[in-house]
RNA sequence: GGGCGACUAGCUCAGUUGGUUAGAGCGCUCCCCUCACACGGGAGAGGUCAAAGGUUCAAGUCCUUUGUCGCCCA
């Protein structure tokens, strides 16, 4: 029976069928009753309304590969998938929509526009999740969540109560961020700030009473309507005479006060400053100590109000307009200079942000944040990369009030019952249906919903069952792992850490990886809205799905970001197709070797794999003996490099063993074997390939689980066995190291290496077998080499390695390789190129000579010899005597060739 | 303004606690469509480890300063 296997891999053709039956056999369906120690770990929910970006990719790539890796290691594991409601950008994103059908939300109504968003959300919210299973995340799908569905909704209040019960929730008029675009106020982390080149406006206020000016200097004059005093520092005798007087403030002809204050920086601007208290924040302080009246000059959507006179109506950058044109039709307008300075912009929208006057609920962090900074401290949680404990301690320590309100109409909805006769506020687990203070049935809820990173804080308990006591939240609480990005280390991470500790007395997860961003190629951020991002569903689909696992894992070291590329992707690629092609192989030979009677179950099956290596003749072929010494390293490797997040150092080391050892040596050396009339020798060379390639399967499933998933059920497995996936992961036998072994191979394939190099120096066909001279002053390495001689005939192409004593061995004609140890010769009819060999020789012997002189100052030296290790001692000696060898063989050979050269005439 | 990180081959990056001629992938050069794979095989070229100073027997690795770039906080 023929099998059809395609020449190239096509993960186009394999991927979807595996999606599709790992989530429909449900194999990742978490049981808290199972064995083993746990791995759980919660996703970041990505936004509903999302679909995945490369961000998302590498995140998630990192969370499979090693949730794969535990579960394969025999873990009770739990990867627990979900989505989060996002309040401003799903509202933003509805919003829009409407607005494009021509319908305005606001005159929709609240009701109608919830039932908008939901609808949306049960349309285009599945998209990401989609994704996910076709992406293959082993993901229990049985407990995905959503941060708004009912369930959640119900902890977030009970979260809120006990906050509220416990006064550390509680509502207050204060300045805040308010994004006049979002409509609805922001917490500090959502306000990003960027340099712009501004100006500096220098405004006369006359001296009430005087002929004099007063000068001050405001970067936002538009404000100045809402101005209440001037300030200047006590101590400034430029204006000491002024202070106590009254200004008469432009435009409005309203009187102000000047006042002192030791706050005034005397070096900014004039020294003398304008007061408005309601639209900044120092201004505010300055205004409470001084008991000025608040005015506050604009509407919500940042145009003037009423209490702008004459500008009321405009748009605030309008207004700073005209009240500028204003100025200088009165001559109140000094001067203007170039003024550099920081600006607050909505993260989202990104609008310039309005500090106002405004109530709402705040949660205090200081109580919160202690035993949150403690726990990182102790190592309780543990950060990863390790030098972002720094920030995550600069700002916790300095940490301020959290904003929590949003005047949006998506989200959880603040449980906050307001009566209407006396203002009475109820805060309750359950809609109340009179005032808690006075009784009034006449009851209004807050309108504000939460912050939404307030219920994503509590993800990781709340998705678990808390408050219940759930057999899932007692197995899988606190979470082991926490990956996610290093830009929300402070909105969530942060928060997660705070609310857990202080709602379930535990850390919410044991550690953290802050994983990288993916970069574009000039090294920004990627960015869908500037079109730099790379679609990596499109990617998926033209390179596999694995190919993009493996890329951005063995991409991903800890601490530098990601610039991925499309040559690096089709490297990977490149990779899978090479394992794709062993396996084909295997396959096709294997059938040659069928017809001799043997069987795929009796070569390859589970329990004969079960005992390999196998010997032939009581002894395990060398190559063999190799082999398995180096899947045991390899193995060794990847565990503990994923141990320590070490995702590329994996990657590359599995690549290592796949391509390097397994492809380029081991399956070219046993070709031969596989077909071999030796029955026994044939049968266990096909036993022991079969093994190893299984075993390495199993290892490299975690990066790339649909080739391999595909390739192993092509294998013979165990009765019931239903995925790779299920499987255990290779362990390092201790009979597999072998580190004699290891040294052997070594020094054949630089044996084999030396005499290719000779062949292309030559410029000898490749397929043209030659002759060639081996010589070496060791007894063992002759033996070596003699025992596997056909190897290194059939490696290197020869015709005949004929093994020579060293007074035998013939240096001076033909081309030559040399180790301190070894020496090669290829005798062919075509002359060597002796300009290139001499030129060769000359850069070895330089480069010899520089590192033989280094080392014998360095031995020459008494000091260094009194402290160094005895370890780098012997070793330098050791390297230096090799090295000496070495340059004498190098000499000798360039003065022959250079004497010969001579003989014959030639340059 | 305060803090952090990066600077290593043409490109993108590794390089654990200082220790023997600094590695990988891609790209490049030369040879080869050899019966698993040209998404391949073989052989090569290519680096004064950003600069200067210091500590040390020994520095890509530790310290200081400078430069360039990036990030976080204010």
């Amino acid at each position: 029976m023929a099998r059809e296997i395609a020449k190239a891999y096509e993960p186009q053709r394999i991927e979807p069928r595996w999606a599709e039956f790992w989530v429909k056999e449900a194999l990742f369906k978490a049981d808290p009753r199972a064995r083993g120690p746990v791995f759980s770990i919660v996703i970041p929910p990505p936004n509903v309304t999302g679909s995945l970006h490369i961000g998302h990719m590498l995140e998630h790539t990192q969370i499979d590969v090693l949730t794969r890796w535990h579960r394969m290691r025999g873990y009770n594991t739990l990867y627990l998938p979900g989505t989060d409601h996002a309040g401003i950008s799903t509202q933003r994103v509805v919003v829009k929509y409407l607005a494009d059908q021509g319908i305005n939300y606001q005159k929709l109504g609240r009701e109608e526009f919830e039932k908008q968003v939901w609808k949306w959300k049960e349309e285009a919210g599945g998209q990401i999740t989609q994704q996910m299973r076709g992406i293959g995340e082993s993901c229990d799908w049985t407990r995905e969540k959503f941060t708004l569905s009912p369930e959640m909704s119900r902890k977030v209040r009970e979260v809120f109560v006990r906050l509220y019960e416990e006064k550390l929730i509680y509502r207050e008029k204060r300045l805040v961020n308010w994004c006049p675009d979002c409509l609805t106020v922001l917490s500090d982390l959502e306000v990003v700030h960027e340099e712009r080149q501004g100006h500096l406006w220098h405004i006369k206020y006359p001296v009430v009473g005087t002929k004099q000016f007063l000068t001050v200097a405001t970067t936002r004059p538009e404000t100045m309507l809402g101005d209440t005093a001037v300030a200047v520092h006590p101590e400034d005798e430029r204006y000491k005479h002024l202070v106590g007087k009254k200004a008469l403030l432009p435009l409005m002809n309203r009187e102000i006060a000047i006042i002192a204050d030791e706050a005034v920086d005397r070096e900014f601007g004039t020294g003398a400053v304008k007061i408005t208290p309601a639209h900044d924040p120092n201004d505010l302080e300055m205004g409470k100590r001084h008991n000025l009246e608040e005015i506050d000059v604009m509407t919500d959507d940042a145009h003037m109000n009423a209490n702008a006179g004459a500008y009321a109506g405009l748009d605030r950058f309008a207004a700073r307009k005209k009240v500028v044109e204003d100025l200088k039709a009165q001559g109140l307008l000094e001067k203007i200079t170039e003024h550099a300075n920081a600006i607050g912009l909505c993260e989202r929208s990104k609008t310039v942000v309005e500090p106002r006057l405004s109530t709402q609920w705040f949660c205090k962090m200081k109580p919160l944040a202690e035993p949150a900074i403690a726990a990182v401290e102790s190592g309780d949680i543990l950060i990863v990369p390790e030098n972002r404990r720094t920030e995550y301690f600069n700002w916790m320590t300095n940490i301020r009030d959290w904003t929590i309100s949003r005047q949006l109409w998506w989200g959880h909805r603040i449980p906050a019952w307001y009566c209407k006769e006396n203002k009475h506020v109820t805060v309750a687990r359950e809609t109340p249906a009179k005032c808690a203070a006075c009784g009034s049935p006449n009851l209004e809820q807050d309108p504000d919903v939460l912050d939404t990173w307030f219920s994503s804080g509590l993800w990781p308990f709340s998705t678990l069952g808390w408050p219940e006591q759930t057999e899932d939240f007692k197995t899988y609480y606190p979470t082991t792992l926490l990956i996610t990005g290093y830009d929300i280390l402070f909105f969530w991470v942060a928060r997660m850490i705070m609310l857990g500790i202080h709602f379930t007395g535990k850390v919410p997860f044991r550690a953290v990886y802050l994983h990288s961003l993916v970069r574009t190629g000039s090294g920004e951020k990627m960015s869908k809205s500037k079109g730099t991002g790379l679609d990596p569903v499109e990617l998926n689909q033209q390179y596999g799905t694995d190919a993009m696992r493996f890329c951005l894992a063995s991409m991903a070291a800890p601490g530098t970001d990601i610039i991925l590329s499309e040559d690096r992707l089709a490297s990977s690629r490149n990779f899978a197709n090479k394992i794709w092609n062993a396996a084909r192989f295997l396959f096709v030979n294997l059938e040659k070797y069928e017809q001799g009677g043997a069987n795929l179950e009796e070569l390859a099956g589970p329990e004969i794999r079960a005992k390999a290596p196998y010997a032939v003749g009581g002894k395990l072929p060398l190559v063999d003996a190799w082999l398995f010494a180096r899947l045991a390293t390899t193995i060794e490797t990847v565990n503990d490099a994923l141990e320590n997040y070490r995702f590329h150092e994996a990657a590359q080391s599995v690549y290592q063993f796949f391509w390097g050892d397994f492809c380029d040596w081991y399956i070219e050396w046993v070709k031969p074997e596989l077909q071999s009339a030796d029955r026994e020798r044939a049968s266990v060379a096909w036993k022991n390939l079969f093994a190893a390639f299984n075993a390495a399967l199993r290892l490299l499933h975690p990066f790339m689980p649909f080739l391999t998933e595909e390739l192993w059920h092509q294998l013979p497995q165990l009765a019931g066995a239903k995925s790779i996936a299920l499987d255990r992961l290779p362990e390092a036998q201790p009979p597999w190291k072998n580190a004699e072994a290891l040294r052997e191979v070594a020094r054949i394939q630089e044996v084999v290496t030396a005499l290719r190099a000779i062949r292309a120096e030559l410029k000898v066909d490749a397929k043209k077998k030659v002759p060639a001279d081996f010589s070496t002053i060791d007894r063992a390495m002759g033996a070596l080499i003699q025992t596997n001689r056909e190897a290194v005939e059939r490696f290197a192409v020869l015709s005949d390695l004929r093994i020579v004593p060293k007074d035998k061995f013939d240096a001076k004609s033909g081309a030559v390789r040399s180790t301190a140890t070894f020496d090669v010769r290829v005798a062919y009819s075509e002359t060597v190129d002796a300009g290139a060999e001499k030129a060769r020789l000359k850069k070895e012997i330089e480069g010899l000579e520089k590192a033989i002189a280094s080392k014998e100052r360095q031995l020459g030296d008494q000091t260094f010899r009194s402290r160094a290790p005895e370890k780098i001692i012997k070793g330098l000696e050791a390297t230096l005597a090799q090295q000496k060898v070495e340059l004498d063989k190098l000499r000798k050979r360039l003065r022959d060739l250079e004497a010969g050269s001579q003989a014959a005439g030639t340059s």
